[in-house]
Formats: structure tokens, sequence, C-alpha cells
DNA sequence: AAATATTTTTAGGCTTGTCTAAAAATAATA
DNA sequence: TATTATTTTTAGACAAGCCTAAAAATATTT
């Protein structure tokens, strides 16, 4: 239906809106897709015409219902991958993007149903990231970021807030998964690092640069 | 590494090849390819600028060890794919195909190992097929048509020597699925028509027609 | 062997997706 | 507000992969 370098822009420019920006900018697009300007305008013309998206030269472009739903759709395949890849076949959480970069672009509708089925209907990812359902809906979690949390609730690690492998290499280092409960027991003003307990009673601290890339949620 | 494109006439090739057929020619590519005979050309030269294959104008081709390497390889792939899709998701074998000649495309070594692990090694494909090793061994089956089959020997269901999904369909309705075992009771010269005995005393016919595309072991 | 038919290659062109360099529009600063 | 800086778009070009039409080579008939 639409190529893969198609799937890529919408996908891209999606993520983009959903981080706040409401109007997306050329010049985003092609930092996150490694390309030039110029090929993005290019590209951006053509999924114009194809109504997938809106677009007013020099105002940024927005998704329209149509593109939007083409996005989310290779999310979910995105994400139903990362699952097969991390439940089924043991990669680690820091492997598995990757490969579903490439797999993300497979186009069979029943193969996606089956692979769902398969993997007993996940709602997140490896990631802690929400798996959209079938007809595009996703579950908006209400993590919050280990930094932004309040000293003694009990949290539990459900999320990252940045994917790249060396972040979740340093998370596996730590041994920080996905499930683990913590209370934090310090804030330290001066350099935004966090003291919290595990449980068990371990203590551990976190740098202000770890503690802004994880995702809690409040128990 | 090798793009989509490129890996299918590869294996193409290597296909046509292992039909008997020792320098293939332009057409049957374009045949096999549903492609025109001047694209091949066109592909072919590239394909003998990067030493996958001999190419003499005029005189047909050749894969190299280095392009058989990428075709079995290919192969390898596509068969793991069909296997998953069979044995873990439930598709029909008439209808892994179609979906593994994309996943078959998806580029990483390791995720090949993993599913092939996860799978618990498979030596054959849901159609019978053998499945290249890792190194790109194929142990070649000693399967023969059904209509070459002596009678009085009892005979395995192994494999087709037709892989269109109206076959398969047909042989899910006349419920001849891999593994069942039978004897030729009768050979009818006249229309090339076969009698069988299967396990349980049960008889069944098959024309001609089926009969030369049904794979059988003797036992 | 000459004529005819078939196969294969060449020539030229099209689409997709990319690029660099330059022009145009917008934003920021003096 | 005028100048400068940045962003975005246009212009022109290129590679991959495909096409049609015509030329060249090979195979088959007569
Ligand atoms: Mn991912
Ligand atoms: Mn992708
Ligand atoms: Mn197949
Ligand atoms: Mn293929």
């Amino acid at each position: 239906m639409y190529s893969y370098t198609e799937e890529n822009y919408l996908k891209t420019i999606y993520k983009l809106s959903e981080q706040g920006n409401d109007s997306i900018n050329t010049n985003a697009i092609a930092e996150v897709l490694q390309t030039k300007a110029a090929s993005v305008t290019d590209m951006i013309k053509k999924l114009a015409d194809k109504k997938l998206l809106n677009y007013e030269k020099y105002k940024g472009v927005a998704l329209t219902d149509k593109g939007r739903k083409v996005a989310v759709d290779t999310v979910r395949k995105h994400r139903l991958w990362e699952c097969f890849l991390y439940d089924k076949l043991k990669f680690g959480w820091d492997e598995v993007h990757e490969i579903a970069e490439q797999l993300e672009h497979i186009n069979s509708e029943i193969l996606t149903d089956k692979l769902d089925e398969f993997l007993d209907f996940p709602t997140h990812d490896p990631h802690g990231d929400p798996i959209p359902s079938k007809n595009g809906v996703i579950k908006k979690s209400n993590f919050i970021l280990l930094c932004d949390a309040k000293p003694n609730q009990t949290l539990v690690m459900s999320g990252v807030a940045d994917h790249t492998a060396v972040f979740l290499q340093h998370l596996n280092k730590i041994s920080v998964v996905l499930g683990i409960e913590m209370q934090i027991t310090e804030k330290n003003e001066y350099d935004g690092s966090i003291a919290v307990k595990l449980s068990g009673n371990k203590s551990m601290y976190f740098s202000k640069d770890v503690a802004k890339n994880i995702l809690v949620k409040v128990k």
C-alpha cells in the first residue's frame, strides 16, 4: 500500500506531533530521518497529494486522520514485533528496536492480527510503550519521570524516555528493569541526583541524566 | 547488504539452476520474476559487476559461489519464516509463501539464528522443502513423484512439486497432508490416474494432474 | 546456405527517492 | 525598521529499477 519510506515519514511526523509540537517543521523531520530538508519537502508534497497530511508552504505539516491511521498502524506493528523479539526470541530490550524497524514494514493485516494473538494481545512493548489497538486507539499511560516524582510514594519502573541502546544497556548494567519498585528517599537539589530504596531495602542512586529518562508509575 | 530486488533475482537464478538447467537464460528469469527481458539484462549486468554471477552476452548466466551463498541464505530465511507462520501462527500451508516472500528480505543474521532455534531447528518447511543450514548446505531429499512410484511400496507423502495456493488448497480439500502413508493399488495407463490405499484401508484416487505434483518418500 | 523466427541486448525514457547549491521566505537582532 | 541569520523551498542532477521499441545475435526452417 504505502512504501517503506512513506511509512517512515508518517511515523516520524506522528511521533514528533506526539511530543507536543502541533505543526511539524521540515528540519525536525530531516533530523530524525537523517536526511536533508530538501528531500523532506519533496516527500511532504507527495504525502500531501495523497491526503496523508496537510501542508502549507513554510508553515509545517500536520497529519490527516488518514495519515495518522497509517502512522499508528506502523507503530502497532513495530511494537508487536518488538514483543515477539523480546518475549519469544529472547533478544535484549536494547536489541529489538533496530530489527523492528525492518519488520514494521511487512504488509499483511492478517499477519499482524495473528502475531498479536500469538503474543497474547500485549498492551506494552519491551520498553513500556503502549501498543495501539487494531483500530488505532492508544491507551495513554500516566507515567511520570523519575526526576519529577515525589518521595515516599511507591513507584513502579514502567518505561524509558530515552530509547537508545546505550541507555538501555546502562540500565541493564545497574539492573534496572521494567516492574521493579522503589521509593525516593532523597532528592538532591544540587546535581539533580536521586536516592531510592528498592524492595529488600537495597538502596540505589540515580544521576540526573538517568533519572530524567526513567518513567515510573505511582502505585 | 543486498537489495530486495537483487536477492529476488539471485534466488530465482538459483532455483532455475536447481531445476537442472546449467546456464540460465534471460527469458526464463523474466518469466519467473514477471518482468521484461530488458530489465533482466540490466540487473544481470549489475550482479555480474558485483561478482555474484558470471555472465557472457547471449550465453546466459550462472551464479558464482558468492551469489549462490546469498541465494541459499535467502531460501533459508524464506523457509524458516514459513515454518514460523505455519507452526506458531497457525497459517495454512497455502498462505505462508506470500508473506515469507516479504520476510525473507529482513536483514539480521542473529535474527535468523534465533528464529531457527525458536523453531527447534526445523529441517523442512511446511511444503516438505529442505531448509539450508546456516553455512549453506542443503540436504537433498530423495523424494519421487507419486506418478513415478511403484505399486506395493509404502509411500509417505513428503512434499509438493506445485507450490501454488490453488494446488495446496485442493490437497486440503481431499485431506492430503504431509506424512500420510499410502500404497499404490493401481496405475491406469490410459489417463495416468492412480489408485491408492491409505492407512485404515481407505482408498483414494489421484488424477494424473495431482499425482504428478505430489512428492513421496519410499518407506 | 538462405530465409525466417526467436532470443537477447541496446537505446532512450519514466518513477521513486535521494542529493547539492542557490533562491526565497521567515525569524531574530541591531 | 533595516540588517542579518535561519529555515524552507526550488532547481537541477543522480542512482536504482523498471518500461517500450528497435537493433543485433542466435536458432530454426526451408
Ligand atoms: Mn522501537
Ligand atoms: Mn521503519
Ligand atoms: Mn515458499
Ligand atoms: Mn522475495
